[in-house]
DNA sequence: ACAGAATTCCAAACCGCTTTGGAAAGCTTT
DNA sequence: AAAGCTTTCCAAAGCGGTTTGGAATTCTGT
C-alpha cells in the first residue's frame, strides 16, 4: 500500500512549480509542448490523478449525477426498469468522467434528499425517476437552482423543464387499436400505479382507442398496481374467471404479460388463438421478449437508450445552462409477436 | 435559485468564529450547551450543510463507496439481482450517511476504474461484484490499500480478504438431492456462465449430490450461459428433444426457470407431475417466487439481505481497519413449492 | 545591440471545511 | 486580590487542487 501522489510531489519530483504542473495536465496553452510531455509521462509513471474533491472544490464542479430512488416500506426499489434506465445513463457518464451518485432514501425523506443534494453540492445534476401525476421534485429542483432531467412528465401546466418521455398514450392507443382491428371487443388493460404519471397516460391512449370505435370502457376489466409477475397472474386470473371474461389483455410490462400469460395456459387457453396479449415492452438486457423475433406482440420502448439519452441531455445542460429546457418525445416501435390472433368467435 | 449558505457566512450572522461554529454542530464538547443550540437552529433557519467537497478534503474521508459494474459488449450491465443487491447496501449507506458511487465502466477497463479510485481517494471503499473464479480485482484491492468486501468468493488460496457469500455448493447438493429423493435419474443442471466464481460451486454441488449416490453426469444435461429467460427456454427445450430427455431441471435462477417452464408447457408437460423443477432464488422484490406460498421448489438467498450485510461489513472495516477479515457463509433457505413431484415411471 | 512582444514559468490567493494551539473570560480557591 | 482552573471562544494552518497577476526568459524586429 502506496500513499497517493499528490501534485506537489509531483511538481517537486519535476522541478516544477504546481501551476505549471496542472496547467500541463489541462491543456492550458502557457505551457511549451517539451514540458507538457515531461509532465504528462511523470503523471503516469508516477500514477498521478487529481484529488477527486480537491479539484472538486477548486473548480466548483463535482462532476456527478444524483439518481435519488425512493424506497417504500414495500419492495419497489431498484426495479429492473430503473437498474436498465442507470444501465444507459451510466455509460454516458462515465464515457464523460462523471460519476454516478445513487441515492437509495425512504420515500419520505425524498424531497430532504434532494435538498440536502443541493446543499451540500454534493453534484452538479439530477435525473429524476418515475414522476407522479403530480410530482413536488420538479418545483422543488427549479426552486433550487439544480439541473435535472425528468424521465417521464409529471402534469402539463407550470414552467417547462427539461424531459424525456415516451408517449405513452400514443402507444397505448396503437396497441388497442390493434387488438380491436383483430375484431376483440372485451380488452383487459392491466396497467402500473395510476398515481405514476406514465401509467394514467396510457389509460388515456387505451381509452382513446376505445372511444374511436364507440366501446365502453368495462372497470371489471381494467386494474392498476405495482407491476411483478403475480399481479399479472393475479389480475388476469380473476378477469379470465368473469362470466364474460377479456378475449385479450393489454399489459404494462413484459413481466406482467409473463404473469398473465401463467394465468390463460392454467386456464388451458393458447396464446394468439384463444387469447391475446399485447405489452409494453422496455426492452430489457436481462428479460427480452424473445430471442430474434419477438414472441409477445408488443410496443417496445428501450430503456437503455432513454438512459443514454437523458444523460447526455442532463450533461448538456450542465455544460451550458443558457438555452431552454429541451424535451424529448419518443415513439414505441410496434413489434409484431406470436401472441395475438383474432377474436374467437361467440 | 439562492446560493448555497458556507460557514463562513453562517458564522458571521452568528457572531462567531467559524472554530465554534464547527464545534457545535459537529458535536465537540468545547461548546457550552447555549451556544450548540443556537447554532443548531441557525443551521437549520438558513438551510445550511457543510459542502460535501470541503468536508471531505478537511476530514481526508469521503463518506462514499463505489460499486463498479463492468459493462461488457454484451447486455449483462445491471441485472435484477446486482439492482437488488444494490438496493439492499444503499439502504445501509442512507442510513450511515454515506454515498453510493455507481461506476458503470467497459469490462476491459475495470481494472484501471479501480485505480483511479483509489488514486482520486473518490470513495472509502469499495463492493466487489461477481468474482470470477480467478479474480484480479483481489490481489490488485489489497495492493491499492482500499478496503472492500466481496459478494460471492474466488478460487481458494491467496491471503485472507473480507467476504460475504453464500454456500452454493451445499444450496446446489441439497437441491439435487431432493430430486434424487423423488425418484430422479436424468436431472438436468442449467447454470450461470462457470468462469462466475458462484456458477463453479453449483456446479460442483450438483455433481457432489450424482457422485454420492453414484450417478454419472450425462454431460447432454448440463449447459451454462448467462442467465436470462429464454436462455432457460431454449435450453431446456432442446434436452427434452433429447431421444433420453431429463425429468427434472436444475436452474440457477428463476428467470432460467420460468423459461424452462416456459419451454415444458409448450411440449404439453404438467411441472409436478410430468417434470420437476428446482431453481436458486434471489429473492427479487419483483420477481417472486409465487406471491404468499412457493410456486418453484427453490433454494432462497435473499439478494437484498446480502447487500445490507456486505455494506455492513464494508462500513465497519472503514471504520475500525485492525481486525483481520471477516467473511460471511450464508446457508439458502429450501422451500418446498409446486414443481417437485415424482419422478414420471418408464 | 536594444526595445517590445511573446513565451514560459512561478508565488500566492482561493475554494469551504476541520483542527491545532492559544488567548480571553468566568469561577473557584486561598 | 492573586493564583489556578475551567469554560468558551478564536486566528491561522492545513487538506490538494485551480487560477490570477506578475516576473523571468526567450524571441522578434530594427
Amino acid at each position: 500500500m502506496h500513499h497517493a501522489m499528490n501534485l506537489r510531489e509531483l511538481s517537486h519530483i519535476l522541478g516544477l512549480s504546481q501551476t505549471t504542473v496542472s496547467r500541463a495536465l489541462n491543456g492550458y496553452p502557457e505551457v511549451s509542448e517539451a514540458t507538457r510531455i515531461r509532465v504528462q509521462t511523470a503523471a503516469i509513471a508516477h500514477n498521478y490523478r487529481p484529488n477527486a474533491r480537491a479539484q472538486g472544490l477548486a473548480t466548483g464542479r463535482a462532476r456527478a449525477i444524483a439518481h435519488v430512488l425512493p424506497m417504500s416500506s414495500g419492495h419497489e426499489v431498484l426495479n429492473p426498469v430503473f437498474a436498465e434506465f442507470i444501465g444507459g445513463a451510466g455509460e454516458v457518464y462515465a464515457r464523460a468522467d462523471y460519476d454516478m451518485l445513487l441515492s437509495i432514501v425512504p420515500a419520505d425523506q425524498e424531497i430532504t434528499a434532494y435538498r440536502t443534494l443541493a446543499a451540500r453540492r454534493s453534484v452538479d445534476g439530477v435525473m429524476v425517476h418515475a414522476p407522479l401525476v403530480e410530482d413536488r421534485r420538479i418545483a422543488l429542483l427549479s426552486e433550487l437552482g439544480l439541473p435535472f432531467v425528468v424521465h417521464g412528465r409529471s402534469g402539463s401546466d407550470g414552467p417547462p423543464y427539461a424531459w424525456l418521455d415516451m408517449n405513452n398514450r400514443r402507444a397505448f392507443a396503437r396497441g388497442t387499436a390493434h387488438l380491436l382491428d383483430l375484431g376483440h371487443l372485451r380488452i383487459a388493460l392491466l396497467n402500473g400505479l395510476e398515481r405514476m404519471d406514465f401509467a394514467l397516460r396510457r389509460k388515456q391512449g387505451y381509452l382513446d382507442a376505445l372511444a374511436a370505435r364507440g366501446i365502453a370502457a368495462d372497470p371489471a376489466l381494467h386494474d392498476s398496481a405495482e407491476m411483478s409477475e403475480d399481479y399479472g397472474f393475479e389480475a388476469a386470473s380473476r378477469m379470465l374467471a368473469l362470466p364474460n371474461p377479456p378475449t385479450a389483455f393489454l399489459t404494462s410490462s413484459l413481466i406482467v404479460a409473463i404473469g398473465a400469460r401463467r394465468a390463460c395456459q392454467d386456464r388451458g387457453l393458447v396464446l394468439g388463438r384463444d387469447i391475446s396479449i399485447v405489452t409494453h415492452d422496455d426492452d430489457l438486457g436481462y428479460f427480452r421478449n424473445g430471442r430474434d423475433t419477438p414472441y409477445f406482440t408488443a410496443l417496445r420502448s428501450p430503456m437503455r437508450e432513454h438512459g443514454r439519452r437523458a444523460a447526455e441531455m442532463l450533461l448538456a445542460q450542465i455544460v451550458d445552462p443558457g438555452p431552454a429546457p429541451r424535451q424529448q418525445l419518443l415513439e414505441a416501435e410496434f413489434l409484431t409477436g406470436q401472441s395475438c390472433g383474432p377474436a374467437p368467435g361467440p
